[in-house]
DNA sequence: CTGAAAGCGCTTACAG
DNA sequence: CTGAAAGCGCTTACAG
């Protein structure tokens, strides 16, 4: 590289075409491979872009030639290792197909999430993965991101009537299926009074996971006290707190279906102030497999959503979009695993 | 918007300024809101990019601008939390600025990272934020990234001389003084038989952590065994399976430095696997603070990092270096504050 | 206050 | 096999 290259103004195309007397097509050629630029002459040229430095401009050429290199991954939280997880996997194989990751993080709030929507859609992805934020609601995103990108729907419905033009692609966990799993592994246990713990009904996957509970349950015959279920934030503080409106009234549940893992961690703790033993005297599943599931005392039974795994999935199912603009939507539900770690999960005493 | 929109081609500035009848520059003001144009055209050409769902193609403008308006992130594994927190905090702020997060993740190693950042660079990100991968060498990232664009280095020191065309900002932990603060915690406790385990050397981080430890040992006074340095890994795993070496020769060590918590938990179950009870026959100090570290059995004592306020900080300082290319370099040395969490580190029997 | 023209760094028919 | 010209969607002096 010439280090007396003026810092500053980059090296272009031109530069390189002055640099060994060609004209700037050629270069352009030479960078694309093709096969109808003389040996020699790619040689002088690829040796005097070494020389100089040159970076490709890689937005100037998706101008010209009206394509994109970049896929736009909108997340909930980054930070939630969930999220954290399906977002490793979707930039594997975003990155192996050549393409770059645009990341935009929402908080959970709708309002960021329009503005996260608008400041990346302006970058032009070729396709956009998006895990709505709760309350986000489908005929503002058609507004902001178009119907000329494609977009792929992770783990969350959009609220509202789905436009139509709207056609997008959907990658879902099966939370009923989860849910229930769970659910019958409990009365298998010998469980009959069971809580379904925490979320809100207004999130979908809530709703889903709340009704294959309800599934299992009516399917055994159990019936359904209403102060076991309990709804809250679905994280590992709210939970805790809400623990007191499982014992508000008789009878009191011996075991709980929770929401998701945090909920689950938060309710141990929360057993645990009020002189219950979660794993003795209390049965708790989470859902999601997160790294502390296993680590928690006890461990915690659960379901593996696999969120790498998803975010290879859906990755993918982006890329095959992009491919073929034309095919119908699809719409995958993806199993989950329900993963037994005895020691949460007593039988009933 | 218009539901007749052509489906495909994008609406452009010229079909805003063909709808209402003004130029194309003119439609440009109105999107950049100069106060050049006229009240009425202005609220005629509003309505027109609202009626036809007019997208800003943010690429043409800033190739016509010559801005950027992309920040790259380049972690070594984005599902660490550790570096999933420090990516939401960075994106935080690079959101906040107006700019947009281009992401990469190099799974630790330097080829990945070569190509990651030769992806990334095409794009014409305004700086770029690398959490080096081990093993990263200074020489070839600067030929592959260039000296066009501000580099920030987070957490680990690259490999080889540091060219002088290289003058890159630099954000760290203060990894020395924190393994220090552990060690004279473990001290004070009245353990003299300390171990530094897990990491590997030829990491940065690692050798400034040891040296933190090595300090603090020889300030104490007290002698330290060749066995109670152990490489491993830096994960659960690797270390659960290292645990024997700490006890292969006399005399055993009665408590551990960890190099961090990944590793601190991993010892602590191979810990348990050997026969001992970490928390109560053997002391343990973490290094991170990842959410694990409060929820282990026992709960762990050990250095908080604070990834996320690390982001932050780290966006902060390129978007000033983006302002002002000439200032000199700056080196941030970010303090970590020791977190006791007694159950870990029982008093020397 | 508004418009015509040039140009950012590329690519792509089209001649030669 | 190579070059001249036009154009991707913007912005920015410069006239008027």
């Amino acid at each position: 590289m010439d280090t007396n290259a003026p810092l500053g103004r980059k090296v272009t195309l031109r530069d390189i075409a002055a640099g060994c007397g060609v004209s700037r097509a050629t270069v352009s050629l030479v960078l694309r491979g093709s096969p109808l630029v003389h040996k020699d002459t790619r040689a002088r040229v690829e040796a005097e872009l070494r020389r100089q430095g040159y970076v490709y401009n890689r937005a100037a050429a998706n101008l010209r030639r009206r394509t994109s290199s970049s896929i736009a991954l909108v997340v909930n939280e980054l930070a939630n290792p969930f999220f954290a997880e399906f977002a490793a996997g979707v930039d594997e194989v975003v990155g192996a197909a050549g393409f770059v990751t645009l990341l935009g993080s929402t908080s959970e709030s709708p309002r960021r999430e329009q503005a996260v929507l608008g400041s990346l859609i302006e970058h032009g992805p070729g396709g956009l993965i998006l895990s709505p934020a709760e309350g986000s609601d489908a005929v503002q995103v058609l507004a902001t991101v178009g119907a000329a990108t494609p977009l792929l729907l992770f783990n969350r419905e959009l609220g509202g009537e789905l436009p139509e033009a709207a056609h997008w692609d959907v990658l879902a966990l099966d939370n009923q299926q989860g849910a229930r799993q769970a659910t019958e592994h409990l009365l298998a246990l010998g469980h009959r009074h069971i809580a379904f713990f925490g979320g809100h009904d207004d999130s979908s996957s809530c709703r889903q996971r709340h009704a294959g509970y309800l599934a299992a349950m009516r399917a055994a015959g159990a019936a359904v006290a209403a102060h076991w279920r309990v709804e809250c934030a679905p994280t590992r503080l709210d939970a805790a707190a809400c623990v007191p409106a499982l014992f508000a009234a008789v009878p009191a549940p011996t075991a709980a279906v929770c929401y998701n893992d945090a909920v689950a961690l938060g309710l141990m703790q929360g057993l645990t102030r009020q002189g219950h033993t979660p794993g003795r005297d209390f049965a708790v599943t989470g859902f999601d497999d997160i790294a502390e599931a296993a680590l928690a005392s006890p461990p915690l039974t659960t379901l593996v959503a696999a969120p790498r795994a998803r975010g290879r999935q859906a990755a993918q199912m982006l890329l095959e979009r992009l491919r073929d603009p034309g095919a119908a939507a699809r719409r995958v539900i993806a199993p989950v695993q329900l993963v037994v770690r005895a020691s949460s999960c007593p039988p009933l005493a």
